[in-house]
DNA sequence: GGGCGAAAGTTACCAGTAGTAAGAATGATG
DNA sequence: CATCATTCTTACTACTGGTAACTTTCGCCC
């Protein structure tokens, strides 16, 4: 049922020239996932630029499918946000499960973590951030907040551990998703800088604050 | 020379009807700076989704004046970016002289002066950090950059002045103004929720570092 | 088995926008 | 006075996000 065609692969070699009405095969084609497949696939290809038709193209579909399946260019953004957030989380709680509690070392790794998601998704990680005018700033902010939600609550249940103020957590989760944005984004521009010693510097200044180990005021 | 017109206010109540060839003024109508007030006040009215038609209308002129002015949409949103750039390290620079050395009191104090900055150019804030697709998410940096290089040679300096690596300077000022322009965005979606709390609660973990003042490891 | 509405596509179109080429009017120069 | 350079407006192109209209097939009911 619904194998109708041969080929398992739904890359872009489907230019099946379909027909107007409702396919022949009585199912779908191609459900949500696999548009928001394609449309990482011609964001890595084609950069941060593509368009829907891209996508749909890429996909196999015209557009009207894109919109029906995923909706709007807000919508696939905030789509593939999600993907490369948890990709995030996910790659950031593996290099971190190593060592049980939380120290400078598992900061460094969780920061270090994070850019090599960055740098293998170089351009759907610039594609999400960037947005698309209007609002989509905002938009942004969904981008953090999958990746500051889980934050949050590590925050605040460690800082009640040790009998400090939770109501910080979530400023400081949108903060450090920040700076993690940025640095990333700063990362990207430069050549020959080795991951880890950035990642090194930032976990310095998250653990240890401004005035670093040394003379505090 | 050159006033031509009566009116010395420049707002959009210029429609002249302009004749097409060389103006009878003989010299230039509009310089680039009129061209980014306009745009800050389009901005400022319709919001971050401004088009650079409309911010032409608001100088009174057309669309080629623009180009031939400050360049294409992504030059416009650097010039912005530099000007917003400009006004927060100028605020924060005030905010700061009261006191003379650093401690955790300025650092809450620069930090509330960028938030107040962004309450006042909300639109403009979004503008220039939302970008339009493309590479501008890297454009991006350069809103960074121009709050970064100042913030730089300050964290350098402080550092070796304490004796401590100066090399992590950069990758400190990076994500400083990520973590702060993070932040703003979030706080500008809550509502009542005091600049003075969140500016404190960023001053702690940017002074004191994630383990806070008590138990580190 | 034939008609008929729902489903599921594609095509064709609209509105808006960044950016540019072409045209028109004026000033400057020989 | 004629010609060229300047400086603007108009008109246009290319493209994009989004949607309406049309087309074909399936499923159902009589």
């Amino acid at each position: 049922m619904a194998m109708g065609k041969t080929d398992t692969m739904n890359k872009a070699s489907d230019v099946v020239t379909r027909r107007p009405g409702r396919p022949v095969g009585g199912q779908l084609e191609v459900d949500r996932e696999q548009v928001l497949d394609a449309a990482e696939r011609v964001i890595a290809r084609d950069g941060a630029g593509a368009s829907i038709e891209a996508v749909a193209a890429e996909a196999g579909v015209t557009k009207p499918i894109v919109y029906d399946r995923v909706g709007g260019r807000a919508d696939l953004a905030d789509a593939l946000a999600e993907r490369l957030a948890d990709r995030m989380v996910q790659a950031s709680t593996i290099a971190i499960t190593d060592t049980p509690g939380i120290s400078r070392a598992t900061l460094a790794a969780f920061i270090e973590a994070n850019l090599s998601v960055v740098t293998e998704h170089r351009h759907l990680f610039l594609y999400v951030t960037g947005g698309s005018t209007e609002q989509t700033a905002i938009g942004r902010l969904k981008v953090a907040e999958r990746s500051t939600t889980p934050m949050t609550a590590a925050v605040a249940v460690w800082r009640t551990q040790f009998g400090q103020d939770p109501s910080v957590a979530e400023a400081w989760a949108f903060g450090i998703v920040g700076m993690l944005q940025m640095v990333s984004m700063w990362w990207l521009t430069q050549v020959g800088r080795s991951a880890a010693d950035v990642a090194g510097q930032i976990a310095d200044l998250l653990w240890h604050g401004l005035p670093g180990d040394g003379p505090a005021s």
